[in-house]
DNA sequence: CCTACCGATCGGTAGG
DNA sequence: CCTACCGATCGGTAGG
């Protein structure tokens, strides 16, 4: 049996509202309507707007960089497949992580400018650090000859975003299956970054 | 001589605010003071802080067909290759849009969900329509051979959702030219959706 | 383009 | 979790 606090409830409103409306777009009278409270009761679960925006960035970036740590671990071999194998398994990865949580995605990669100071700044430390494992596997990819790119940095960049832009337009029940999506998306970077000829 | 006149330098100033802070994050007395004068004073010279959304979104709409129609036109010999010429083309064109006005096109692609009624549904259509462009030259690709992908649609979003990350990074005078992330984005995408071996 | 002003709404607190 | 309330700010208008 699922309990479900009603502070889940809110975040899970919150996700909703924000992604729709934008961080800056919803009041806090919008999140307590969507759980049935007043606007001022929402105090008495919450210490701030900015708190629960907190709270689902938070929890998306810690989900994103667990996903990826599961396929380094998972993939030992990666290294003889020159790190093909390993890529492919970081984005069905990351695009798994969005279908399964579009609400909270959705605003991760949208709101989390709206997040002040540190918070900020912390995030996009660790967004930086998330990109750079997707830009040394390409690199890496390159040095065996599997992959074949000008710029590692720069295609890590382009495949992220694409992956990203999942959040934009995904809605579960939709004419493919969140799985196939995920292969398929996962099947384009691959291709995106590899090498013509395949290596001896 | 070039004129600069204050409904210009308005909406510049509001593309950059809502660039960085949404356009509900931005309050018309933002606009005012960017531009040196009264938070009134703004209504002098625009109807609405809707109406200067529109404005910028609509120029922007109109920018990217411009510029599809221009490649287009361009290029009579695209069925000989395939359509692979014109596809590369097309994500050019694209990445060309967005560099060439970097924070107009990120309101574009960041902002429209904000604007009422039947501007949205517009612009909501007009999108559709663009993407179907990318969408219909895969197909074409797929047809002919020289393009190997499961689903040509998903694939068209793939690819202009990477085009479209451009907007969450660039900034002029970084490490790489404005040319040279057009041409290396415009790679990626047709190497992304290119069939392995080169038809006959 | 300014000053003065409008009603509505904002995030949040007090005190129960 | 509620009612009552706070000062600040919102988009926009009136009248010059």
């Amino acid at each position: 049996m699922v309990e479900i606090t009603r502070r889940q409830a809110i975040e899970e409103a919150a996700s909703s509202l924000f992604r729709e409306r934008g961080y800056s777009g919803t009041s806090v009278r919008d999140i307590a309507r969507a759980v049935d409270i007043q606007g001022a009761s929402l105090y008495a679960h919450v210490t701030s707007k900015q708190d629960v925006l907190w709270s689902i960035v938070e929890h998306m970036a810690s989900t994103f960089e667990a996903a990826a740590d599961a396929v380094e671990q998972a993939d030992p071999g990666a290294a003889a497949f020159g790190r093909g194998v390993y890529l492919i398994a970081l984005a069905r990865a990351h695009a798994g992580v969005i279908t399964d949580d579009i609400e909270r995605a959705s605003v991760f990669v949208h709101e989390w400018r709206a997040l002040l100071g540190d918070r900020r700044e912390e995030i996009a430390r660790r967004r930086d650090a998330y990109e750079e494992r997707f830009s040394s596997a390409i690199a890496d990819g390159v040095r065996t000859g599997v992959f074949e790119v000008e710029d590692p940095s720069l295609a890590a960049t382009y495949v992220l975003t694409a992956l990203n832009g999942l959040v934009t337009w995904y809605r579960p029940g939709g004419r493919l299956s969140a799985r196939a999506i995920a292969d398929l998306y996962a099947d384009l970077s691959l291709r995106a970054v590899k090498a013509t000829r395949p290596v001896p």
